[in-house]
DNA sequence: GTATTGGTTCGGAAACTACCGAACTAATTA
DNA sequence: TAATTAGTTCGGTAGTTTCCGAACCAATAC
């Protein structure tokens, strides 16, 4: 990390990692995302990233080209100039929670089957656990509507965000 | 995996998956973890864990031992049997959601942390994407309370699950 | 004692990931 | 046309993960 405060280096490393982790990103695409939510600057070139992360060009291209498909970020151009610039997209929150909404109704979907396949194979079994099973199953359905509505917020924005 | 329907195969095998994604354990242990959340069986011993999965005794030494220390099973004996047998620990489902509380307060804590760093040191971004970042913590905020009462719920059910 | 049972430990193989440097392309400039 | 700029692609390497088999250990059975 060159030319930021060891205060910015330091939360870099930190946001890069929880990317790296919940977005199931490499360690370099987290630390250039983190760089771009901390940054001041409208838009990094490619030359600008590999400075500050002292990664390789490849690396650094491969990366950013990651992040460009999965929407995390975009590009844009200036006219007479031949670099892309990269920031931010604008709706990365809403990205985030509706990632969020779809692995909570996978597991929701999951926890319904294993109670149900419970109840019908091993109804001894079930009928122990019913409660902690159902207290679970309420915790997610909530968590659900919970996201759902934040994202309907979201989207209130929307002027703001697209 | 041997000796069980195909349905339970399949659910296994999604089940594990999860499990691997969201604890972080080896595809082995997620699948032997599903096996016995499946199942009827009130203690699975060494050799059935072996025939089930179809996979080797240092494998499933291995796995059992960390499923074991993170508390996901545990073991018991019976009087003049030399086996250990094993089983889920009752509260599993609050160590998951211990493990999510853990996490929610983590990225809370980063939002927070984001939030008034760009105030700081990019206050022109900060002031553009203000809502954004304030309903994102909302949402953590309300997501970590639901979670906490969720709790405290299942301590209701201490009785049962201790 | 010796054999068997139940399980652990260790070394290594196979597969995967993240990154790098070198060679390359395509567009612009001189 | 040659050189420069901006970025991509490819092959390979280092590190990590996951699993296996073989050797091992400790307790019981013969």
């Amino acid at each position: 990390m060159q030319n930021i405060s060891e205060e910015k280096c330091k939360l870099v490393e930190e946001l890069g990692l929880n990317f790296e982790e919940k977005h199931n990103l490499p360690p370099l695409a987290g630390r250039i995302y983190a760089v771009m939510i901390l940054s001041n600057v409208e838009g990094h070139s490619f030359e600008d990233i590999i400075e500050i992360t002292c990664a390789s060009k490849s690396s650094v291209s491969t990366n950013l080209n990651l992040l460009v498909q999965l929407k995390f970020i975009e590009y844009f151009t200036k006219t007479g100039d031949r670099k892309r610039y990269f920031r931010t997209t604008k709706n990365y929150l809403r990205i985030t929670l509706e990632e969020y909404l779809e692995s909570i109704e996978k597991e929701l979907n999951l926890v319904k089957k294993v109670n149900s396949f419970n109840k019908e194979h091993n109804p001894e079994k079930f009928k122990k656990n019913k409660n902690l099973g159902l207290i679970f199953q309420e915790y997610l359905t909530t968590q659900k509507e919970n996201l759902e509505t934040t994202i309907q917020k979201m989207i209130m924005f929307k002027k703001e965000l697209d």
